[in-house]
RNA sequence: GCUGGUGUAGCUCAGCUGGUAGAGCAGCUGAUUUGUAAUCAGCAGGUCGGGGGUUCGAAUCCGUCCACCAGCUCCA
C-alpha cells in the first residue's frame, strides 16, 4: 500500500482506528449528558462500531440526537487523545467508579501493559490505537444506527447492556450513500418479500418457527429437491427414507440425549424411565447409520453414500426464529458418507465439489464465505465427546484435506458439532448477519457408539469414519437466500409460474387461453389472466417478479418480455440459454398462430 | 430465553386526552373493450392478535398469554 493511502478508508486499519476513536468520542457524549451511565466496551466492528453503556432507562432515538449533536461538539473542540500507562493497582483505583472496566482489568494477564486514552475530562481503558485529535472525526459524516441489548462478555447468564451501533465516514456524501446502500439492501429481505411475493406466510395459530409454504415457495424447493436427489444418485448417492422420530434409547447412543436434550421435542416424560419416551429427531445421523447396521459390512461396500431429503425438528428458543433462515421444522439434503479411512480425503472432496456445483448452480456461491469450525481446546467444558488425541486428529486431517484443495477459510473456534470438526459455508443476509448454508463434517467418533464397523481385506474388523455433509444445505434457508439474492425474482426453471399470458382485450381471452394449453403442453407451467383491465399495472407486476410475459391482442401476441433464464439446471429448462428460451416461446406462439 | 419495539380489512395506514371503527389499493358484481401504476358504478370485507381486569362505557387504560421485527445468546 503506499504511503498517501494510510490515512483513508482503503486502509483497514485507519478505518477502524477511525470508528474506534468515534466510539470514544460517543463514549465521551454520553457521559457528559448522564454522568450516571456505565461504560463496558466498545470496538470497532466490520462496519463502524458499538459501546455498550450500562444506563438507568432504555435509549430512544431522542437519546440518539442529543448524543449525535454532543459528539458533533467533541469533534470540532478537536481535544487531542492522549495514551498513558499505569500500574495495576493505581489503574484499578483509576476506573473504581466503573464497574466493567475494573472486571476488564482484573482479568488482563499478570504482565499486561495497562494503558489508558484521554481526551480532557474524559478517559478510556484501551489498547489504542487512536487518531491523534477527535478534530479528525468528520462532524456531519457519522451516525448513531441502532440500540439494542448485549449481554456483558456474551455471557447469557449475566446482566444485559444497551450496545448503540454508530458508522462514520470521511465525508458526508459516504456516509448518505451507505445508509442508501443499506436501505436498498433491506429491500430484499426475505423474510418481507417473500411474504409480499407468497412464498410463504406464518400463521398465529400454527406456531413460532413453522411457516406455510405457499405454492410458489414450495414450487421452488420441490424442483431443487428433484435436482438434486438425481444429482446425487448420479454421484452414487444411495437414497434412504427414515422415521421422523425414535425412542429416546437411538438419542441416547449417539449422545443427542446428554447434549441436545433441550434442543428436541419430546412426546412423553423425558424424565419417567418407565415408560416409553419418544423425540422428533433433530438430525438423521442415528437414523441413516442403521442402513449401515442393517448387515455385516465388507470394505468393498465403502465408500457407502447415503442421501435423504430429511425433515428436522428443533425446538429453538423462542427468539431465535427469523423467516425462513431459522425454524424449528426444516428439511436438508441431507447425506452420510461410510468410508475407509484413507476414502476421507477423496470423499470430501467430492463433498466439497457437490457443495459448489449446487451453490454456483444457484448463483449463491460468490457470496460464500468458508468456516474451519474446531472445538475449544482450552476450554472444552462437556460440550465436546471423544478426547484430546481424537480432536486433533481429525482437525489435523481435515486441515490437510482443506489446505491440499486450497480452500480459502477462516478459523471458528468453538464452533464444532459435539462429535467433530466442520467446514461451514457461510451466507450473509442483508442484515449482514451470518448463518450456515452448507455443511461438511468430519466424525471420528460415532460410529463406535453405534457398533459401526466393516472387515477389511486383511480380514481384520475396523472402525469406518464418517462425513456428515449437506449438498444444498436446508431447502427453506436456501430459499431464503435465493429471495435476498435475485430480489424475489427467482431463476426461471424454478419459479411456479414460468410464462404469463396478459391480453389486452377480453376479446383475446380465447386465444391467451390456447397459448396458455399450448406451453403447457411443451411443459412450461403457464398461467393466463383472462381479464384486461390495469394491463399497465399487470405487466409491471411480471416485471418486477421477472416473470416471462407475453401482451397479445385479439389472435396474435403483440410483445413479450422479461425472458430471463438466469442459471441452470439438469432437465426442466435444462441447459437453456436466455436466447434459447426466447426463441422457444416465440416458437409456441408460430406454430399457434400456423394452426 | 433475554432487552427493546410492533400488532386496526388481503396490503398501506387513519382513528387526539376512553363514548362500542374509517380511507386508498387489492377482491367480487355490473357497465366499459381499453397499449405499459390507477375507466365508471355498486357490493362485500374487522368480535381492532387472544382471553382477563378497571369503567356506565375500552381499539384507546392495566396486567397476562400469543404472534411479528431488530439485536444478544444459541444454531442448519
Amino acid at each position: 500500500m503506499s504511503v498517501e493511502n494510510l490515512y483513508t478508508f482503503e486502509n483497514e486499519k485507519y478505518r477502524k482506528t477511525y470508528w474506534h476513536t468515534c466510539s470514544h468520542v460517543m463514549a465521551q457524549a454520553v457521559k457528559r449528558l448522564w454522568p450516571e451511565v456505565k461504560l463496558a466496551i466498545g470496538p470497532s466492528i466490520e462496519e463502524g462500531w458499538y459501546y455498550d453503556l450500562d444506563a438507568p432507562f432504555a435509549f430512544t432515538p431522542e437519546h440518539f440526537e442529543k448524543i449525535e449533536a454532543e459528539m458533533k461538539k467533541i469533534c470540532k473542540e478537536k481535544i487531542v487523545l492522549e495514551r498513558f500507562e499505569l500500574p495495576r493497582e493505581e489503574a484499578l483505583a483509576f476506573v473504581k467508579d466503573e464497574p466493567y472496566k475494573v472486571e476488564l482489568i482484573n482479568d488482563l494477564p499478570k504482565d499486561a501493559i495497562i494503558s489508558f486514552y484521554r481526551q480532557n475530562e474524559f478517559t478510556d481503558l484501551c489498547a489504542g490505537p487512536h487518531l491523534d485529535n477527535t478534530g479528525r472525526i468528520k462532524a456531519n459524516a457519522f451516525k448513531l444506527v441502532a440500540c439494542n441489548a448485549a449481554y456483558w462478555r456474551g455471557d447469557s447468564s449475566r446482566k444485559q447492556l444497551q450496545r448503540i451501533y454508530g458508522i462514520a465516514f470521511p465525508k458526508k456524501e459516504e456516509l448518505d450513500e451507505y445508509l442508501a446502500r443499506q436501505a436498498e439492501a433491506r429491500k430484499r429481505d426475505h423474510n418481507k418479500l417473500g411474504r409480499d411475493l407468497e412464498y410463504f406466510t406464518t400463521v398465529d395459530v400454527i406456531g413460532q418457527g413453522l411457516p406455510v409454504l405457499l405454492p410458489k415457495g414450495a414450487r421452488a424447493i420441490q424442483m431443487m429437491q428433484r435436482w438434486i436427489e438425481d444429482e446425487e444418485q448420479r454421484r452414487g448417492y444411495m437414497l434412504t427414507k427414515t422415521p421422523l422420530m425414535a425412542k429416546r434409547d437411538l438419542y441416547k447412543i449417539s449422545g443427542h440425549w446428554d447434549h441436545y436434550l433441550d434442543g428436541m421435542f419430546v412426546m412423553g416424560d423425558p424424565a419417567d424411565e418407565t415408560k416409553e419416551c419418544f423425540a422428533l429427531r433433530p438430525m438423521t445421523c442415528p437414523f441413516q447409520y442403521q442402513v449401515f447396521l442393517n448387515r455385516a459390512r465388507s470394505y468393498r461396500d465403502l465408500p457407502m453414500r447415503l442421501g435423504e431429503t430429511s425433515t428436522l425438528f428443533r425446538n429453538e428458543d423462542s427468539g431465535e426464529m427469523h423467516g425462513l433462515i431459522r425454524v424449528r421444522q426444516f428439511t436438508i439434503s441431507e447425506g452420510h458418507l461410510i468410508l475407509r479411512p484413507e476414502q476421507l480425503e477423496d470423499e470430501f472432496k467430492g463433498c466439497l465439489d457437490l457443495a459448489k456445483y449446487c451453490l454456483e448452480t444457484l448463483g449463491l456461491e460468490d457470496k460464500c464465505s468458508y468456516r474451519f469450525s474446531q472445538w475449544d481446546p482450552a476450554n472444552p467444558g462437556n460440550k465436546y465427546e471423544g478426547t484430546a488425541e481424537q480432536w486433533e486428529h481429525a482437525q489435523s486431517v481435515m486441515k490437510t484435506i482443506l489446505d491440499d484443495l486450497h480452500v480459502d477459510y477462516k478459523i471458528g473456534i468453538d464452533e464444532a458439532a459435539f462429535y467433530g470438526p466442520k467446514l461451514d459455508i457461510q451466507y450473509k443476509n442483508v442484515f449482514g448477519k451470518e448463518d450456515t448454508l452448507v455443511t461438511i463434517q468430519i466424525d471420528m467418533l460415532l460410529a463406535e457408539k453405534f457398533g459401526m464397523e466393516y472387515v477389511d481385506a486383511d480380514g481384520q474388523k475396523k472402525r469406518p469414519y464418517i462425513i456428515h455433509r449437506t449438498s444444498m444445505g436446508c431447502y427453506e434457508r436456501t430459499l431464503a437466500y435465493l429471495i435476498e439474492e435475485y430480489a424475489g425474482a427467482l431463476p426461471t426453471w424454478m419459479m411456479d409460474e414460468q410464462v404469463r399470458i396478459l391480453p389486452i382485450t377480453d376479446r383475446a381471452a380465447d386465444y391467451a387461453e390456447q397459448l396458455c394449453a399450448a406451453f403447457k403442453a411443451q411443459g412450461f407451467r403457464a398461467t393466463a389472466d383472462f381479464r384486461s383491465e390495469k394491463i399497465g399495472k399487470k405487466i409491471r407486476d411480471a416485471q418486477m417478479e421477472k416473470i416471462p410475459y407475453m401482451l397479445i391482442v385479439g389472435d396474435k401476441e403483440v410483445e413479450s418480455g422479461e425472458v430471463n433464464v438466469r442459471h441452470r439446471a439438469e432437465g426442466d429448462l435444462g441447459n437453456m440459454t436466455q436466447e434459447a428460451f426466447a426463441a422457444m416461446l416465440k416458437d409456441v406462439i408460430d406454430t399457434k398462430a400456423k394452426k
